[in-house]
DNA sequence: CTGAAAGCGCTTACAG
DNA sequence: CTGAAAGCGCTTACAG
């Protein structure tokens, strides 16, 4: 017995069923021009050896590693989780295995993780960029062979196609519906250190239009970072010279923590302030008020960016080029998002 | 210029820097033994070819492939998500990469998903397994020379240890709780299909031997799926002959569906039936009435599991040797619970 | 249907 | 400080 047996390699198999490796080659890959009895002798040793090919020499002979990359800011937010999960099926429907990565939203990691994966040789990249304007990012797109696409966020100055919402309309139309209830004052509630999120200021940029159209004054709060500093924000607000009369939140836990917070002062929603919030979540439509919110299509993002990547992955591998074909293909995919009229904009209850 | 530029290789970096294949390893490899002359001019060209290790040759060569793999049933729910998260957390403190999978609690994807990761040559697995009887899957562990640490559930007759939390005691005490209101008709509320799932059986003994002791009558319905289920649940038992007054649900779906459920019948809780659900949610306190619950200490799980897997890792590189030596590590570590007092089990409002 | 041999891109004694 | 050469575990023309 050796002292570290390790795994059981091909060249064990080859010489245990007395073939060479170029049949247990063949027998592992389908079993072409093999006859039935060295087929199943071959088949017998690697069982009993429990032989699992070493995918490290397969990429080396220039095989596909099958492996799709992911780099998203946190795997324990629900949006991204789900991005995931979608890509995830879509992957294991095309046979890949997809290593899920996460950059915390912070530029350097994110590189690294990517440098991680390109010495991984996976076919393809899916990437929520942290930052939209990366130099550095594109430059390593760039020179690497690897297809990318992008979503959630674009990045800029790349050939990189991406898939987004329209968050820019999405939040318009949020804007209008609660305009259209009358409110004068609509305050934007966001999360501290995230106006440079592309998602978030194209919400911005739809609140502010809508309010523009109103004639009215615009006012955002990037303060939010939790259930205390919704707090705040709000007390800070509506003791303030000129209180506001609704609330749009610009994300999923900022509509979270300001319902928190409102329903911890007993301010009463909609009478006092109403509230619309960018994404659904789980128990929106439980809580009292329940809330009205603008639903993206999740799932649907993960799954349009993954089938897009898998094309650019089949088209690399087919054509045998690479590089200054896919300039073409660095399109934008818009998904349109829902307003989902509940109670705390101020529509009736059923 | 070549048809299929690809990837630089450590053969084009040293021809480019005139150097041997050695010294350029060398570089990549910390630089030891290099004069700073040839150092910089290496580093210079492996630069401008944008150069990145193949992953694969270093395999070959008998290297950590300094990644770990997980597999979990599903990364949308919350539980493993958070699980993911910590774990990929403690991965990087230790520069590994985690390679992250989905079984969807489905003992044959969750094989193949193991077998890919062993292809990969994976120094480790964290593995919340589908089933904790599985014969084939212990096969396999017990046949790799790979480190295995299980969480959330263990993996009977195998040598793998495991990271879950008390879910007996945690189900004891809230049933416990429940009964110290008064409650004579408490029920249960798992997920269709989930019978056999360790924890839930955990949690339900724990619930079984609560209400032994208080010598009432136990019933468990195993029948939610989604909001309408749970409605459908909630109704046939309250219309039944001998109504419950209190609910313990099994898992954050279960809780989550029943509240959905109770809130759209507009049934008072805890006036006409008392509720506490197992695991902790965003917004359990927020709901009217908040949410009583035993809360899991999940993050905690998730980096137990991941530091005990890398203890093995190391001592399994240190001694060279694999197997049986581990046999010994097979202990499980238990998480306690914590009940967290809020109103929809009867506790008074603050 | 079958196999010997070359080679993928690295690392590592070994010799200088 | 430096490099030629062997070899990791596969796949694949090529020859039979």
């Amino acid at each position: 017995m050796r002292a570290v047996p390790s795994h059981a390699t091909l060249t064990d198999v080859a010489r245990e069923a007395r073939v060479g490796t170029t049949t247990v080659s063949r027998v592992i890959n389908g079993g072409e021009r093999v006859s039935p009895a060295t087929l199943e002798r071959v088949q017998k040793v690697i069982q009993r050896l429990g032989y699992q090919p070493n995918h490290a020499a397969r990429i080396l002979k220039g095989e596909s590693t099958r492996t799709l990359g992911l780099i998203v800011p946190s795997v324990a937010d629900s949006f991204f989780s789900t991005c995931a999960e979608a890509a995830q099926k879509v992957s294991r429907l095309h046979h890949f295995l997809l290593i899920v990565t996460s950059s915390n939203n912070h530029g350097p990691t994110e590189l690294e993780n990517l440098n991680v994966l390109i010495q991984h040789r996976v076919d393809g990249v899916l990437i929520a960029p942290a930052v939209s304007h990366n130099k550095e990012l594109v430059e390593v797109l760039k020179r690497t062979a690897i297809p990318v696409v992008s979503f959630d966020r674009p990045i800029y100055n790349s050939s990189v196609p991406s898939v987004v919402s329209n968050n820019y309309k999405g939040a318009w139309e949020a804007t209008r519906h609660l305009l259209s209830h009358g409110y004068k004052r609509i305050i934007c509630f966001g999360f501290k250190g995230e106006d440079s999120l592309y998602t978030i200021k194209e919400r911005i940029r739809g609140y502010r239009q809508a309010i523009k159209e109103a004639k009215l004054t615009a006012e955002v709060d990037m303060s939010i970072s939790d259930c205390e500093s919704a707090e705040l924000a709000v007390r800070t607000h509506l003791q303030g010279p000129n209180p506001p009369d609704a609330i749009f939140a610009l994300k999923n836990l900022a509509t979270i923590y300001t319902c928190e917070a409102l329903q911890k002062m007993d301010i009463p929603v909609p009478a006092t302030i109403a509230l619309i919030g960018f994404d659904d979540f789980e128990l929106a439509s439980t809580l009292n008020p329940s809330i009205t919110v603008v639903k993206q299509q999740i799932e649907q993002i993960g799954e349009v960016a993954t089938t897009l990547l898998f094309e650019q992955v089949k088209a690399r591998k087919k054509s045998g080029v690479r590089g200054s074909q896919n300039e073409r293909n660095s399109e934008t995919t818009r998904l349109e998002t829902e307003l989902i009229l509940r109670n705390s904009c101020g529509c009736g209850r059923r």
